[in-house]
RNA sequence: GGCGCCGUGGCCAAGUGGCUAAGGCAACGGAUUGCAAAUCCGUCAUCCCCGGUUCGAAUCCGGGCGGCGCCUCCA
């Protein structure tokens, strides 16, 4: 089954078929440095980390970009109400960024150009824009002249009519068409400035990205990436001034990820939606309401991620979290969603260290294979169960293979782990352990093959520290005493005592498991 | 008003023309256990409503009801 890829600019899932065969260039548009990410910021990142471990691992060689915007309204008025050097406040919080990404397993990006470092290359751009009659210079500002395309619009489908009949009116604007955009703005007194044909300023919102997509992808590149609601007004344009400057198609494939939403965050209030309106000043306020509901923005959600989500939530059980579901529905925040996820997670967490346990062998060691094609062959023994280990797989890449489905591919994880859990179940592996050399062979495939699909989602890389035992010496040295006096009591049916240390140990968090080997202990 | 998305078991969520409608959480029954925990086995949905197309629809078309996004430099 080839990968097809859902395209927004045709609608349609599409064949992949990159511009230049083996190669991938991949745009993502990044954040605003001018505050501390939350988790929305995470979603577009750990979903094209994802795509671009795919894209990998199906054979191609993918260069991914992620600008950061370190130049920009929010930012200055940021810096100005702190009453701080918007430098420093964009490397303060870019840092945070990066942190983020880190701790959400993102470690794919190859380069995160700055908007503030590609000026040259913009302006260059908007000259040529200027050159080809696409561009105008107005009281030191420059405006694309959108008129001036006969394409404006194909991506979000719509024409300049419907983008103005939805737009306020300007009424002191002096722009030859309202939906005319700022390729360059003037700069007021005090406002970081470059200097430029037309006057000290800065960029526009929008000719960054198209700036530096170019330098490093090239005129015609493969697939850009970003939020839903970049689509309008951002990539619409973005396309139309980048199409107009090269005369060449810019990306193939545009890939939008469903927005984090807040669903009972926020609380929800009725009304209708109408923007025209001749509703009273009192309904025009349950509107606003109502519109902000479900938005991110203003509910726990949208607090740093770092205090509102890895306070509460393990990063691992976050990515995952985002990617049990498809990147192009909207997708709730919820900490009790979020906390279900993790029992599903655990139940992951403690087949690895079941096997661990029998083999003795440390599964974040296991050597997988990183492209599809050097997947193992799985065809040991015993026959059954490889036979359904390679179902399992097929099932995981068809998956993968339509537009990313990584629901259905987290669907896939579970049975896996329920094959292998009932292959260790029937062998009595964990009663025989390594005696059974045959056995042992089995499982350490299926356990291989759960960590290189894992590893497509970007989780399983490396082990994660807050499960399975202590984490000092004291701790672990006082369960080994109360393990061994608890043994003691249940030889001699001392019952009451026994379960007296397992109940107190309860009310510790700490949950003990008597196996076929001994007792194990952890810490919930 | 314009453009677009969605409505699958108690909750979350795959599946978008045809094998028994994935999977997770919760619940219930059984195996196992001294009892538990963990694990395994089993139970739990005619897919918002109405109509149409088709040999056959959760899946396509029309209508209705309900939820939501963008058109505001929110990722």
């Amino acid at each position: 089954m080839p990968l097809r890829i859902y395209n927004t600019l045709t609608r349609t899932k599409e064949n992949f078929e990159p511009v230049h065969p083996g190669k991938v260039g991949m745009y993502l548009c990044g954040p605003t440095v001018y505050k501390p990410a939350h988790i929305g910021h995470m979603v577009g990142p750990v979903i094209f980390d994802t795509v671009k471990r795919y894209l990998t691992y199906s054979g191609y060689d993918v260069t991914w970009i992620v600008n950061i915007t370190d130049v920009d309204d929010k930012l200055i008025n940021k810096a100005r109400d702190l009453g701080r050097d918007v430098t420093d406040l964009a490397k303060e919080m870019t840092e945070d960024y990066f942190d983020n990404l880190q701790l959400m397993g993102v470690d794919t990006i190859d380069r995160f150009p700055y908007a503030t470092e590609h000026i040259p290359e913009m302006l260059d751009m908007i000259s040529r824009l200027i050159e080809k009659g696409h561009a105008y210079p107005l009281n030191g500002d420059v405006y694309f002249r959108t008129e001036s395309d006969d394409d404006y619009g194909k991506l979000s489908g719509r024409s300049i009519s419907e983008v103005l009949a939805g737009t306020r009116v300007e009424a002191n604007d002096a722009k030859e068409n309202p939906a005319d955009f700022a390729l360059w703005k003037s700069s007021k007194a005090g406002e970081p400035a470059w200097d430029s044909p037309w006057g000290p300023g800065r960029p526009g919102w929008h000719i960054e990205c198209s700036a530096m997509s170019g330098k490093y992808l090239g005129d015609t590149f493969d697939i850009h990436g970003g939020g839903l609601d970049l689509l309008f007004p951002h990539h619409e344009n973005e396309l139309a001034q980048s199409e107009c400057c090269t005369g060449k198609p810019f990306a193939k494939y545009w890939l939008h990820n469903g927005l984090m939403q807040a669903s009972g965050q926020a609380g929800k209030v009725g009304g209708q939606h109408d923007r025209h309106g001749d509703t009273a000043p009192a309904d025009a306020t349950a509107d606003q309401a109502a519109q902000m509901a479900n938005k991110l923005a203003g509910s726990a959600g949208a607090e740093s991620v770092k205090t509102a989500v890895f306070s509460k939530h393990h990063p691992e059980t976050v990515r995952f979290f985002l990617l049990a579901t498809h990147y192009r529905s909207p997708i709730d925040f919820s900490d009790e969603r979020i906390a279900e996820v993790g029992k599903s997670l655990d139940t992951l967490y403690r087949l690895i260290e079941t096997y661990e346990r029998i083999t003795g062998q440390n599964f974040y060691d296991l050597q997988v294979s990183t492209t599809r094609e050097l997947s193992a062959p799985l065809d040991g023994q015993p026959a059954e169960l490889f036979a359904e280990l390679k179902l399992l797989r097929d099932r995981y890449l068809d998956c993968m293979d339509d537009d990313f489905n990584t629901g259905g591919a987290v669907g896939v994880l579970f049975d896996l782990r329920k094959t292998i859990n009932g292959f260790i179940n029937s062998t009595k592996l964990e009663a025989e352990g390594k005696s059974d050399a045959t056995n042992v062979t089995a499982l350490t495939s299926a356990m291989t093959l759960l960590k290189e699909l894992a590893g497509l989602l970007g989780v399983f890389h490396k082990p994660i520290e807050t499960t399975g035992g202590g984490d000092n010496e004291l701790a672990n040295g006082l369960m080994e005493l109360l393990i061994s006096l608890r043994a003691t009591c249940r030889k001699e049916k001392n019952f009451v005592i026994a379960d007296q240390i397992r109940d107190g140990l309860t009310a510790l968090n700490i949950t003990l498991e008597d196996r076929p080997d001994g007792t194990g202990w952890r810490r919930d």
